[in-house]
RNA sequence: GGAAAGGUGGGUGAGUGGCUGAAACCAACAGUUUGCUAAACUGUCGUAGGGGAAACCCUACCGGGGGUUCGAAUCCCCCCCUUUCCGCCA
């Protein structure tokens, strides 16, 4: 969430920056400060009453204690307008505050300076592209069949069990599953991620803290009874660790990892895009979050494009680094990389990561800041990306590293799986 | 699910109507002194909103929301949460 005050103060290089977004929003940030004008006066006015009062009822409590009964109870009536004149304030107040509190979550973030102005995806700023694109032979399967094929995930008994999108690993399926997550963890933790086990049910307030409540109210499982939350992804957990939180500088950065499976409802998406593994409801996937200074978040930020970088590479698939233009980019970010690779098969880039920079859009919502040396108090930085999300990259080893003896194991993941071949 | 207790500043914890935005202690920060990885002493030390060039001032906040009162952390009502015991159970 943006703040009122940098909008009051540098409105038009906000609107500059969300102009990037395709969209408008100068009507939006016109009606605020109107509202936020507004709301300062009636303020200004209703403490003057408040203030008028208290001072009154000091008096008041001075008089009764020094036995002047008559004056204090001449006193007295005057409150009774001051009172009602402050409670009406209070009530306009209120009106205000929620009004502004509804315009705020319907801006976006605004885009870095790097971003570029862009309508959608195909705007996209391709970065650079890694790694050579395997030539498969004529009968190349898509992982799908693959997967069928060798007995490694069941599609079918998961719509049965549960619907749709929740598929079953069996045998070495399930075992490559929990061998990248054991990588990734690993890596992560090389790179200085301290592991957590974050709870995978979430209440409001943290859905409202990184940003997924109200905007994507539809795309979360919702638990009535309890009112809770599946994730979406670790992201919410994890950086609602830091909600109401002040941090030291010293603490900087935190960096922290988590696995966790991810449940979405993915409302509306359907077709031939969504086939195989390509779009679940559920997955799994390790995610590195850090909140970081705001001198230090977009240096931190390329760290974990590297990291990221690297497990791709170990896992020796093709990939390519997209800097999302304003159009394409997700709500909360000011800077996000997609990384996809290149699924062989089915001849088509598939996003496995997505790595963000939300500067204090999302600290702003978690009220996480940082005392500095001086003793003032400024919102942090946070950052996630995934490293990696599952899914997909199972799609792409199973179809990059087919073969006529059955599917390749990269080397770097053969300590996790103990085998070198499917077959 | 049943019963009880409790939610106060970074932490522990005092505070039952005005002298309390809140004692004390710990932690933290700054300084003094002494100096072998420390201690002692002194000072600072909640958050947010608003006004002001600034010094500073005003307002709100003791889980959340309402109420009583001239005045509420303190009294009343509703809700939420936590802990403990019982029940159930991986």
């Amino acid at each position: 969430m943006l703040q009122i005050q940098n909008i009051r103060d540098n409105k038009e290089q906000i609107l500059l920056a969300l102009n990037k977004r395709n969209k408008d929003f100068s009507s939006t940030i016109d009606q605020l400060l109107e509202i936020d004008a507004q709301r300062r006066k009636i303020q200004q006015e209703m403490e003057a009453f408040l203030a008028q009062g208290n001072a009154l009822a000091k008096q008041i409590g001075d008089l009764f204690k020094s036995g002047n009964k008559a004056e204090a109870d001449a006193l007295k009536e005057q409150t009774a307008t001051i009172k009602q004149n402050s409670k009406q304030l209070e009530e306009k107040l209120a009106v205000l505050e929620a009004e502004q509190q509804q315009l705020l979550y319907l801006l976006p973030n605004t885009p870095h300076e790097s971003v570029a102005f862009g309508k959608g995806a195909e705007e996209n700023v391709n970065v650079k592209e890694v790694g050579t694109i395997p030539i498969l032979p004529e009968n190349k399967k898509a992982h799908w069949d693959l997967a069928d094929q060798y007995g490694l995930i069941d599609f079918e008994t998961g719509v049965k069990i549960t619907g749709a999108g929740f598929p079953i690993y069996r045998g070495k399926g399930a075992i490559l599953q929990r061998a990248l997550i054991n990588f990734f963890l690993d890596e992560a933790r090389k790179a200085g991620y301290e592991e957590v086990i974050p709870p995978h049910v979430v209440n409001e307030a943290s859905g409202y803290g990184t940003g997924q409540l109200p905007d994507k109210e539809g795309q979360m499982y919702h638990i009535g009874v309890d009112d809770l939350y599946l994730i979406p992804t670790a992201e919410v957990p994890l950086t609602n660790i830091y909600r109401d939180v002040i941090l030291k500088e010293s603490e900087l950065p935190v960096r922290i990892t988590g696995y966790t499976p991810c449940f979405r409802r993915e409302a509306g998406s359907y077709g031939k895009d969504v086939r195989g593994l390509n779009r679940l409801h559920q997955f799994d996937k390790v995610e590195i979050v850090q909140i970081a200074h705001p001198n230090d978040s977009y240096t931190i930020l390329e760290d974990m494009v590297k990291h990221v970088e690297g497990l791709l590479q170990k896992l020796e698939l093709p990939y390519r680094i997209l800097r999302l233009c304003g159009g394409d980019m997700g709500f909360t970010s000011a800077l996000t990389y997609d990384f996809e690779v290149f699924s062989a098969a089915q001849e088509r880039w598939l996003e496995v990561s997505s790595t963000s920079n939300f500067e204090t859009f999302q600290a702003n919502r978690l009220k996480c800041r940082i005392k500095g040396q001086d003793g003032k108090t400024i919102l942090a930085h946070t950052l996630n990306g995934s490293a990696l999300a599952l899914p997909r990259i199972v799609a792409s080893l199973l179809e990059n590293h087919q073969t006529a003896d059955g599917i390749r194991i990269p080397a770097a993941l053969v300590p996790y799986t103990g085998f070198e071949w499917i077959k």
